[in-house]
DNA sequence: TCGATGATACGATTGTGTTCGTAATATAAC
DNA sequence: GTTATATTACGAACACAATCGTATCATCGA
């Protein structure tokens, strides 16, 4: 079924470094610094330390072949958005992912947004 | 417009109990442990202690009026997933509903549940 | 080779979340 | 009223997240 991923949940700090690498791709510690610095003031060596933390929890993976190592995010963008989504569904929603959803759609969403999900249902539902 | 509410994010420990004030209403420490105590084993004073911890936070409002305080959730469930999700939107989903709510579906999703969202983006589009 | 530069490693600090033991307090029973 | 009991209040302990200063180390240029 390949699903069985354990992933550790990153916490906000990390999830902002992580944010930064999808967008960058592997990036050494003062590229991701200078991107993260663009949104708001953080110490170099801070951002450091989290990378090495999320290299300790297999957050992120390094190639240290070069002076400065260069960190890439461990897991695609897609399945820790899902993973983060399942932790939320369960916590607050019961495991109910059509409440979840639901929930999400519930107020100020636009024709578009409606057209562009019935459209997903309907490709959903052709899959099966 | 009726959205400003600047609730502040339940941690994980307050978010058990608030799941059982919306089950069981207004309750008693006691009647809050008996319920998580169902599904963990967790101390009565620390149930207690997390609960005073939410009414300094304004998370839940209290009854003092009796012996045994009565809490009850500071705010709705509806109010407090929407937002837990917008919380996640902005910070996994770079603040896009629509992709948060695509990979919500985007694999095992039931037919049930498709049908249930249809349902639902119905009766949205009726009300514009 | 050696020093300057820039990188990593380490450790300390602060804040918050979680847990629970014990003290203090209020109520009820006798 | 006094004691037993149930409840709240308080504070300590531990874990983890986040931050950063300083120390150490590696590389390159002269």
């Amino acid at each position: 079924m390949a699903k069985g991923k354990k992933q550790t949940k990153p916490t906000e700090a990390e999830l902002t470094l992580l944010n930064v690498l999808w967008q960058l791709g592997p990036s050494t510690v003062r590229e991701v610094h200078q991107a993260v610095s663009a949104s708001q003031k953080t110490g170099y060596t801070t951002v450091l330390k989290i990378l090495q933390i999320m290299h300790d929890k297999a957050l992120v993976i390094r190639d240290e072949s070069h002076r400065a190592h260069v960190y890439a995010a461990a897991n695609s963008q897609d399945q820790t958005q899902s993973s983060l989504l399942k932790d939320l569904m369960i916590k607050a929603f019961g495991g109910s992912k059509s409440k979840l959803v639901m929930r999400a759609l519930d107020d100020s969403t636009s024709q578009q947004e409606i057209d562009d999900i019935r459209q997903l249902l309907d490709k959903l539902e052709q899959q099966v």
